[in-house]
DNA sequence: TAATATTACGTATTACGTAAAGATT
DNA sequence: AATCTTTACGTAATACGTAATATTA
């Protein structure tokens, strides 16, 4: 089971629909029918019902669309945090004695920060 | 970002060390390696301070360990609930009057469980 | 020099797309 | 017949292992 597998299945349960749920992902959509049944299959579980053109969650499909709506927003959240934040990352602290630090700080801070590209 | 990246990195947060954090996880140690660097490419952050022999934990790191932390315990526990539980899985209902109920239902019951396999 | 991490590169797994077939309305 | 899903199969991406190369105590 990997986070992309339960964006599809996600995708899938709420569409109701293998086709909609593959343009929503991207991907095509018997790849998207190939990871449903992949996760199916490492489960032991069927997830949903093919009901002819309807698609249905199976009590399994319930019970897994509880975790991965936690899941994954656990992990949008955790991904918000982090990605590319600048305010991450390693700090430089700067000592200055009081008297020059409000006239010199500022511009030498911002010919740093030019320089690095931050 | 995948949830067998986020098990090899509390394996290396864990350890503080790569080589037991590969033997942990059953991989060679270049390939954890890799995985960690993937990571870090993919957040555009460094997770680990690699200095000589000791593996510590950036800032960004510590902030990943939270979130993988919450995730893998939420995707622990969907796995549990889930994998190939027999309760799970479809179910049927049987009615019948009360004056046979005792009598014919539990030998059919445990024939119908034999063929099925269950 | 010993212990550890990274780089280089080939192999094997596997996710994906296209085409064809099956199933349901 | 039209719409939707699954099956079949080839391709491309990528996770992994082995070997060689840094790097640090």
């Amino acid at each position: 089971m990997e986070i992309y597998q339960l964006r599809y299945f996600l995708a899938v349960a709420e569409t109701g629909n293998f086709t909609k749920a593959a343009q929503r992902s991207f991907i095509s959509q018997p790849s998207l029918s190939q990871q449903i049944l992949n996760l199916e299959e490492e489960l032991g579980q069927k997830l949903f019902d093919r009901l002819g053109r309807k698609v249905v969650l199976t009590e399994a499909g319930n019970t897994l669309l509880d975790g991965a709506h936690r899941i994954i927003t656990e992990v949008d959240q955790t991904l918000g945090e982090l990605k590319s934040d600048p305010l991450l990352g390693p700090r430089v602290s700067v000592g200055a004695i009081p008297t020059v630090a409000p006239f010199f700080l500022p511009g030498v801070l911002a010919h740093c920060r030019a320089r690095v590209g931050s």
